[in-house]
DNA sequence: AATACAATTGACCGCATTGGTCAAAAAGGA
DNA sequence: TCCTTTTTGACCAATGCGGTCAATTGTATT
């Protein structure tokens, strides 16, 4: 049902695409109106059931699509030879902010989606969602070089500290991005910030 | 209209508020229903447009006080004179963990209306956030003991770090206790774990 | 120009729900 | 008993829901 689909005009899938996770992400799957997406999308509400044969099969089209969307993203761009973990997490880090601000409808959808507790749905997303993350987080603190601690630091209770520092460096990065509204610059000054909260902590826990 | 409210029974009152915050928090301000809250609440229509005289009357009640409530109850039990800054930031911390999870209702009804953006109620509701979030976290980074940290540790990015790590660290141990669903500890396990942390930034950044 | 087939429309279905009202019933106190 | 307050729930007109389907439009092939 779906390959017929991908056949359209690209223009009028985007339209469909965006219109339909602008409305989930809104209102979650229950309330969630396909009124709303057709009019919004700009086509027939008979054409919306011609290519999805239910509101439930748009909703988890949609969600494997973009969570497959991210995946690829994320991994094409991301580098997986860095030694340092430090490093390593500010890089995932960054690219998330990155990937937010590059498709904040795609993760506002995706997070109503993880939110979501709508019976009819619930069920067939956590698999979805676990496939996502096992991809993402799973191998990031693998292979640690611990030579580099200093004695008497707790190396998981550091890593955990710089997960949590940079998390939060990010956040506030995104709120600052959200309430400006603009981007003049790639981001690059907020990189070098990040890079100072690194070396903070590389003195503070590295040998 | 209010004052009327507060002569009913207690256990009607609180049934009431309770199913009005938890349809509010669920479902967002336009989509909420008054038969959904009347009826979760066990009483007649009627009854609740005796008290409140619209649906915006309601909520914005509901606002108001629960901000109050949530308020009140965090200045009672804030020791305000702890000297240190960073054991400031934890008791702050760990006060929001154990109100989290005493009052999770309110918290995602307060979250939900933080996030309304319907116009019908939204202009109202920025008044009385920011009347908390001003009450809570404004005078807190006030009067920093600067002779503690080492020298070329940068005061405020130090500070910052202990606030993302354990805001990261509580928003951890809120994901833990909803997963297990039950509180058998007073959550003093990991208010020692807490310690750890705050050890680990102490040796990092003090002298 | 005629045919065949796919893409697309939107009026229509029956039903649920909406915020709010109001006359009447029930409860309570004197 | 009577008066007041509390409480009910049927009712309103309007709106919106997911989904269907006969009919129209567009396109390519003969």
């Amino acid at each position: 049902m779906t390959s017929k689909f991908f056949n359209l005009d690209e223009q009028k899938q985007l339209r469909i695409l965006n219109a339909a996770i602008y409305e989930f992400a809104q209102k979650g799957y229950d309330q969630a109106s396909t009124n709303g997406i057709v009019k919004s999308a700009g086509i027939s509400k008979g054409l919306l059931f011609h290519y999805f044969k239910s509101k439930k099969d748009l909703y988890l089209f949609l969600h494997q699509h973009f969570v497959e969307v991210l995946k690829t993203e994320f991994f094409s761009e991301l580098q997986l030879d860095e030694p340092d973990v430090f490093v390593r997490i500010k890089n995932i880090m960054m690219m998330k902010s990155q990937m937010m601000k590059k498709h904040p409808e795609i993760f506002n959808f995706l997070m109503s989606a993880y939110m979501e507790n709508s019976s009819e749905v619930k069920h067939e997303l956590d698999h979805n969602h676990h496939a996502l993350m096992h991809s993402s987080y799973a191998k990031i603190l693998e292979d640690i070089d611990q030579t580099k601690f200093r004695e008497g630091v707790d190396m998981n209770r550091a890593v955990q500290i710089v997960f949590w520092v940079l998390e939060g460096f990010s956040n506030q990065v995104l709120e600052k991005t959200k309430l400006l509204a603009q981007s003049n610059n790639g981001l690059t000054d907020e990189f070098t910030e990040a890079d100072v909260y690194i070396e903070m902590l590389k003195k503070a826990f590295y040998k």
